[in-house]
DNA sequence: CGGTCACTTGATCGTCTTCAATACCAGTGG
DNA sequence: CCACTGGTATTGAAGACGATCAAGTGACCG
């Protein structure tokens, strides 16, 4: 059940600033390209909110009524068919807008991972601030258009890669995404369960489990407590993401 | 090889109205956002071109120069794997603006399926008019984002659906092409190769075959000189693409 | 006509799934 | 303290689906 506040508690301790100036999603996120003297615009448009982990706050088919802007914690979007079978279409975590799809219902759904919070605004209320803020449109067309760019890698892997393949793919893309993108981390943690991972490679837990240790005996990663994972050779796992390097 | 001409020909008997006046893009592209008495400047910002059946007018990996909408024919786009493999991640038609991706460089490749022709941008116009025409803008942030939502559709289909599914879920959609997204058409034609289409759908040619005439033998669907296809049990199809209902 | 190309169909093979058993950990309550 | 539970991960054995390999057809074309 999701639990609505009406504005993440930010400290102000002079009272000057509005919650958006404070933010912490906001350097990762849309409302950059509003300039600080209009942030108090923003904050009367969005209204807070958390989900707590295993919540969905995003239901695929129903009425596309509002967008999200994570503030914190990781989501999991997905679709489902009919039986239950799952595809995990993307992991967003701070700072990522939701909501892009131009139909009148969403066509996806959204799970927090861990807990998460997010600013919500209204169809209308965005609609404003976009028409007055054009950087703000502009900015949501370039999310729109590396993530279009990641959906097309995404198609490439589910496609055409081998289990092998996408496992290596997953981690290496994984362990470029904290750390500022530069320098990739050579140790970090995955939040996401195996079967979360199975559903957005287009395997089972059983696969993930058994390729995740190939690529320990091979040397490529380290494990440790079955969520940290620390690559070891880093040349090696990218030669398996995409088939260079064959697996002994 | 691409052969630029310095327009497309269009028959203007008055000489009053530019090309892009009487473009048959225009009614299905971004280019409608653009007000009529405006399309002067539309026009003197793009230059056109034709590539004809079989060349790569992008290519994956080059500087991302210019941007193109296209404005009659089907082109691939895809992506490959270093030892060849490929990913064909959308056909694209009439109106269909291409190079949406953010990076320096293209991040898939365009080849002609029949003789392509388009209009080029150089990405420092196309932000000229952008910025002059706010509508445009919003007008691809809707395209991107319907973009987005059915490449959500492609990794759950590539992802989970089994090898029937895929084929007759890409039947439906190529039904509902052509015919004005309203009463799908019953009859329509393949322009792409079963190899094209086993590359979009992440199976081999051998498998696209097979199951196409498991659809025809089931009574699905009619397949006439192997390009045109009659849609006979739309209901069965919709089910056999779903996994609602299974084949006999 | 020989050549190529696209498609179809059949037989065999391999990868990933499915089914099943086990281990592990955290939380709960006796 | 230990037994019990539910969720998660690993590992093994059997099975299925699609890939691969191979052959054959028909259309088009120089």
């Amino acid at each position: 059940m999701n639990v609505a506040i009406t504005r993440p508690i930010v400290i102000d301790p002079y009272g000057t600033a509005h919650p958006c100036a404070t933010c912490d999603a906001r350097q990762a996120s849309i409302c950059n390209a509003i300039p600080d003297a209009d942030l108090a615009r923003l904050a009367s448009a969005s209204v807070g909110g958390i989900a707590k982990s295993g919540t969905t706050f995003i239901n695929e088919g129903d009425p596309a009524s509002a967008f999200f802007n994570v503030t914190s914690g990781i989501a999991k979007l997905y679709k489902l068919l009919p039986d239950g079978r799952r595809q995990i279409t993307g992991f967003v975590g701070v700072g990522h807008f939701l909501g892009l799809a131009v139909s009148d219902t969403y066509s996806f759904s959204a799970e927090a991972i861990d807990t998460v919070r997010y600013c919500r605004f209204s169809r209308a209320r965005l609609r404003e601030i976009l028409d007055d803020f054009p950087l703000m449109e502009q900015c949501l067309l370039k999310v729109a258009s590396s993530e279009l760019v990641a959906a097309q890698e995404q198609m490439l892997l589910l496609g055409r890669k081998t289990a092998r393949e996408r496992v290596a793919s997953f981690l290496l893309t994984q362990s470029r995404l904290g750390s500022a993108c530069q320098n990739p981390s050579m140790r970090f943690e995955l939040k996401m369960t195996r079967a979360d991972i199975g559903d957005y490679l287009g395997l089972t837990v059983e696969t993930i489990s058994r390729n995740m240790t190939k690529l320990r005996t091979v040397g490529a990663i380290d494990v440790a407590d079955n969520t940290t994972i620390v690559i070891r050779d880093r040349p090696a796992l990218e030669g398996l993401a995409d088939g260079t390097r064959q697996g002994p």
